[in-house]
DNA sequence: ATCATTTATGCAAACGTGTGCATAAAAAGG
DNA sequence: CCTTTTTATGCACACGTTTGCATAAATGAT
């Protein structure tokens, strides 16, 4: 049985509110009591019961913290930086994974509403239509991560990438290279992430007058089969540099180039996006957009600190970094 | 303000015990009641306190999970694993971390018996000297997984990589290769995976009448810069196999390798340890050995799982698999 | 119809804290 | 020495549940 607040007031012979104030370090209590209920409390191994002082102080110092799946590197690092500045301020992170499962997801929420949490971090690559409504009846405040939400979303706050600077970033690195013939292998034609950054890529594509070609362009699933297959757009487009969605495709490109003699960056140029742990390490060495992953959820608890606080907070969208590595070169 | 058991007493024109007893599906309710009551609640957006009810259960419905780090690709897949099974038994995670710094072990220690969680898993690279009696303060059932504990500590349940049986398997298989000058690239002397690791290295070299050879070990801090230290090793001990503390280890190998125009596997060959998603993408993928880590969560889980329900549990030891891929060769 | 059961509901205490208000003791002011 | 102010402590209620016990209503048995 845990010792209580009372326990130590029988044995100090005051009362329970006494207690209660000398630990909290009120001034109202007589400095010589204080001191001794502090040390009866450290003798007894006295630990304050955070769910009874919760019920009455009506916050929980906890926060939810959903993303889709802990196991994706990008997500953990996310998460890292979220927990690092949570801690810093006592606050607790309860973590919930989604999978993208709806059912997951309303389990979720309601475990987030049973805990009656501070607030929510979000870092799902998908907000799913059935879960933005139940966000909101969380009734704490909530900082998405690279949301999907429609801009319609608003009195919600969010952090994203820029992914159209990201997408234009790169494709304007390869032009500058003297490259004329650029591909684009992307992700899963519904994510925001891929449109953005293919938005991006148009637009440089503009900038510098060459006229953009659908032929140009292969959708992908995200993986590493996606860059396998970059055969097919090998064959319709003949590029010479080639912007993939991801790293992971990149990588799939690499290994498929590889195996058919084709030399990185000799032959052709290869440009990745996020910068993963891997990234640095494939043969070549990846030239990617950097994503600051940790910043970025260290930034989105910083915002929910700041909500939690009543202030006023405005969205935030950063912007990639261009690293250049190995695996491009100029034409 | 949120709806509580009492207003929908209220709006019911009943006690709030009545209701109570209702949403838990009690059959001391009368099914006409008990409906309207439900029906009632659904309207109005009814959501139980599960800070009032741990308050008076007793329990929480909570565990904490305590790790070194979560951007660790290894721990990331344990803790996937554990959050699967929690969360299928309706239990809520706590996610703390470590980053093996004192301050924080105890912060996070404190905060688990704050929240008097119902039980904790401990996946810590280093469950510090610090940290351990501390630990069974928490007056909660705890899981270790690949503790670092001395035997000596009974009465704490654990599910273990056997590391040295995972040295045996990969350093055998490289002599079974025809090696005989094989080399290990350690991780951080202090850590008993890197010690269990060689004592697996030696006792293969032991069968197979091959001479330890001390000359022909190195110690690192089980990173990258580890693994680009190898050229050392090879001046020393020239060996035509080097067998990895782990996959990031080996990789940071391959790299230096690389640079000095030594070919894996033709000149030299490689085996990691762990199998992270990262050893099958390298140039040439790595042989290595597979640790299980989201099952090894899951077992952890479904260990503390059986604890929480009062049954006697045994420790688990669970050996990885030898993957070949093609870093090494014959000689 | 009367009493004994069964069934359905309400009462009240408990969980461990925080805090406004009353009050006792001590200090200050005259 | 008496009144006023300050200082230190205790009382009691609140937070939102669960649950043992009492009790009222309904049912059944005779």
């Amino acid at each position: 049985m845990k010792v209580s607040i009372k326990d130590i007031a029988k044995s100090a012979g005051v009362s329970h509110s006494t207690v209660s104030r000398a630990l909290a370090d009120s001034p109202l209590i007589a400095e010589r009591t204080r001191a001794r209920i502090h040390r009866l409390a450290q003798k007894r191994g006295y630990t304050p019961n955070a769910i009874a002082r919760g019920l009455v102080t009506q916050h929980t110092r906890a926060l939810g913290v959903v993303v889709t799946s802990i196991a994706d590197p990008f997500v953990a690092e996310v998460v890292r930086g979220i927990e690092e500045i949570a801690a810093d301020n006592g606050y607790r992170v309860f973590l919930g994974t989604s999978h993208d499962e709806p059912a997951r997801e309303v389990n979720l929420v309601k475990a987030l509403r049973e805990w009656r949490v501070d607030g929510v971090i979000v870092a799902s690559s998908r907000v799913g239509a059935l879960y933005q409504p139940h966000l909101k009846e969380i009734g704490a405040p909530i900082v998405l991560i690279n949301n999907q939400g429609q801009a319609g979303a608003r009195a919600i706050h969010s952090i994203a990438m820029d992914d159209s600077a990201g997408g234009e970033l790169a494709t304007r690195y390869l032009i500058e290279q003297g490259h004329r013939v650029i591909a684009y292998l992307g992700g899963p034609a519904d994510r925001a992430s891929h449109r953005d950054r293919l938005n991006g890529y148009k637009r440089a594509l503009r900038v510098a007058k060459i006229a953009f070609d659908p032929a140009r362009v292969q959708t992908g699933n995200g993986k590493v089969e996606a860059g396998e297959r970059v055969g097919e757009l090998l064959a319709r487009a003949k590029p010479t540099a080639i912007f993939c969605y991801n790293d992971i495709t990149a990588i799939g490109a690499l290994h498929a180039l590889k195996q058919r003699g084709v030399r990185v960056p000799q032959d052709i140029s290869l440009v990745g996006y996020d910068d993963i742990l891997l990234a640095s390490y494939v043969d070549p060495p990846l030239t990617t957009i950097h994503q600051p992953k940790d910043e970025m959820g260290r930034t989105a608890m910083r915002m929910l600190l700041d909500l939690l606080n009543g202030d006023q907070v405005a969205n935030v969208r950063v912007t990639g970094k261009l690293i250049v590595r190995e695996s491009t070169t100029t034409l």
